[in-house]
DNA sequence: GCATGCAAAATTGTTAACAATCATGTCAGC
DNA sequence: GCTGACATGATTGTTAACAATTTTGCATGC
């Protein structure tokens, strides 16, 4: 089974075999990142380190290592003397995620808006292409990459690593996010949303390419169930009232 | 001799004294950050683990979770096999750090124009004065230090954690390279600046806001000599021309 | 039957020794 | 005298064993 980390890369550079020449501290960093994100690996599961350790065949030390980065991704929790566990983003969390997604690409938009030229929209068009071939295949997988992969490539298009760089890890963090609170029949509609941010964006005017990414951020955020409790792994709100404790109803 | 990040914290915090009880993997971070930030580990110093270790009296594998974190926060550079060296960013690299810090913190701005309250008011206001008080009293290093925890302060007023914490690093980024590359008569001028930030911001309108942040961190970046070539640490264009080959001139 | 305390197991944190790699200096050969 | 191979030393990378901590299960006492 292919990761959905490293198919991303590959659809990044092209060249989706060499994948398997990553060191292996890489590789072990993006097979967990992928467990995580395809909650092969659920929120709150403990992460031992000498299972991981046989598992990939290296040392205790490596998999601490990797912890560090994926802690750093606040894609897991590090807690002194108790271990490693898979994040569990709350809904305030979630919100706050989405809220900084805005103003930084707000501010991607305006750039790529008024620095739009007849190559970047090719560019642009061509992996809208992409996205709209996935959907029609009913390739939900490829569709969820291409779409994150969309709004890296208006930051990279912003010519600003460092914005880059942060927006990767804040999408990764979506990724969770998306993964822990979406609705039960995932409605996948962001293809159209990217179709009208292209036109936004095609615009020239900043103020209408910021308008339509906020709306659009704004839009998935709306299309997770963020208003429920949302079980946890030891949900007790819905068990109370149904509790025996003796023998009631 | 106090550490400009535990003073920091301690200003933050209010309780400097406090600092002594940090963890001891907190505590070589912060130092090791104070020296790069001071320059007592000068840009592109080779850091040798097993010394740091013995200097700090604690393993090696410590100071490689350290390093690690160093690293992520582009503080230091990691080279397999090589080891880690203290990061020297380039001229491009300090005008994309700026530039990410404009789209982020025009979008801080925005915010704490438009939900500007008489108490947070008074908050800035407050910490404007401490500015200035260190800036009467000559404390430079006191200056800087303030000087960046403004920034931070509207971040937080942004209510958004998320961005407080990117912000953070990048903070600390700029303070590297202000250290790199700040001009010989370090001329501080950047408490007036704040002061007609905080006028920017009282008057609620975000694009005066936002405006005036440009304004102010492009103010920042070009008192830096980010035109020269700016020597290394083996700098063999300004021997050019005196090295004696054989016996010329 | 339930809470409390204790002991055993599991897991993390730390250390030291060993292996692999890279930098440095030396020497032979041209 | 210069180039390149080689040996040496320094440094990083890895592993395994040990110590400290937490969790779990069990027995004891109420």
């Amino acid at each position: 089974m292919e990761s959905i980390v490293t198919m991303a890369k590959a659809e990044q550079t092209g060249s989706y075999k060499g994948s398997e020449k990553l060191r292996p501290e890489e590789m072990i960093y993006h097979e967990m990142l992928d467990a995580i994100l395809d909650r092969r690996l659920e929120p709150g599961m403990k992460l031992i380190e000498e299972d991981l350790a046989k598992t990939f065949g290296v040392s205790r030390a490596r998999i601490r290592a990797t912890f560090l980065q994926l802690a750093h991704d606040k894609l897991i929790n590090l807690v002194p003397n108790r271990g490693a566990f898979v994040a569990e983003p709350t809904i305030d969390e979630a919100i706050e995620v989405f809220s900084a997604r805005r103003m930084i690409e707000d501010g991607v938009a305006r750039k790529v808006a008024t620095s739009m030229t007849p190559e970047r929209a090719e560019q642009i068009k061509a992996h809208l292409d992409r996205e709209h071939d996935a959907h029609h295949r009913g390739d939900h997988r490829a569709a969820i990459i291409l779409s994150g992969e969309f709004h890296l490539l208006l930051a990279r298009l912003s010519g600003n690593l460092v914005i880059e760089e942060f927006l990767e890890r804040l999408i990764l963090r979506t990724s969770l996010i998306i993964a822990m609170y979406e609705s039960p029949q995932p409605v996948d509609c962001s293809h159209t949303e990217h179709d009208q941010l292209l036109n936004a964006l095609l615009s020239g005017d900043p103020d209408v390419a910021a308008a339509e990414m906020s709306r659009h951020l704004d839009a998935i955020r709306d299309r997770l169930q963020l208003q429920r409790p949302k079980p946890g792994k030891t949900d007790f709100a819905s068990i109370f009232g149904r509790i025996p404790t003796s023998e009631a109803s």
